[in-house]
DNA sequence: TACAAAAATTAGCCTCGGCTAATTTTTACG
DNA sequence: CGTAAAAATTAGCCGAGGCTAATTTTTGTA
């Protein structure tokens, strides 16, 4: 079984192709929303020493509501990614969970990176 | 009342410039979805002469259920437009809603990009 | 220290844009 | 002309990312 299947015709590969880009393009529109987060997490502890809900919020033109739902959101995908990593390193569920709680908090953007291209994700 | 406040502090205008920034950045993710669409069915009849939904779904990469409902989507916003436009020019509702059904499938992406502008959205 | 204002969180709702599975309509052809 | 295959539609689900309103927690100050 074979990835890239180079015997189809060429208007069903040109159409694979096609959906590849706009799958990507997808994707990249939900990054988008962790980087703006990020970006603009860093810009305002820079300026003012820390980065309240609130002037997220303002910043990104959106309530408070929405910028709390969104980083749970965030935080729980960040949770995840190192939990699922200590498991495949051979962790049970329960201490993969245990321990997760107690490195996510010290991971940089980097090493989530990395995380993720080890899952790959 | 004035719309750009230059007598507020440096640091909130500042905020509302970036909150705007992010709310364009929002909508042109929503006009991207239409725009492929009417891209992709344009490339699709140049080359084969027709538009079939399920080709359109094979090139976006999703399934033929979501293009179907896309299109009608798009479709609706389509005839609302229309019909607001008819209306604000005098119409009454139950003539605008008769007369946009008549009218919207004449309709070139140009006319409806000035009614568009014409109605401020 | 008490309390008012500010910030954060929670609850409940919406739309968009995905999906699968089932059904109906259209098309092509023997 | 009938029918099987292809295409389209419908029903019902999900998650992301918005919202408002209400509540709880935190913070600054009299």
């Amino acid at each position: 079984m074979i990835d890239r299947d180079e015997t189809a015709p060429p208007h069903l590969r040109e159409a694979k192709r096609q959906a590849r880009s706009f799958e990507r393009v997808r994707q990249a529109h939900q990054r988008e929303v962790a980087e703006d987060y990020v970006e603009l997490i860093a810009d305002l502890i820079d300026v003012t020493g820390e980065a309240r809900a609130v002037d997220l919020a303002e910043r990104l033109g959106v309530t408070n509501a929405t910028v709390n739902n969104t980083l749970n959101r965030l935080t729980r995908e960040r949770h995840c990614l190192v939990r699922d990593f200590l498991m495949q390193l051979g962790d049970d569920a329960e201490t993969a969970k245990i321990d997760a709680e107690g490195i996510e908090h010290h991971t940089s953007e980097k090493t989530l990176a990395a995380l993720k291209r080890f899952l790959g994700r």
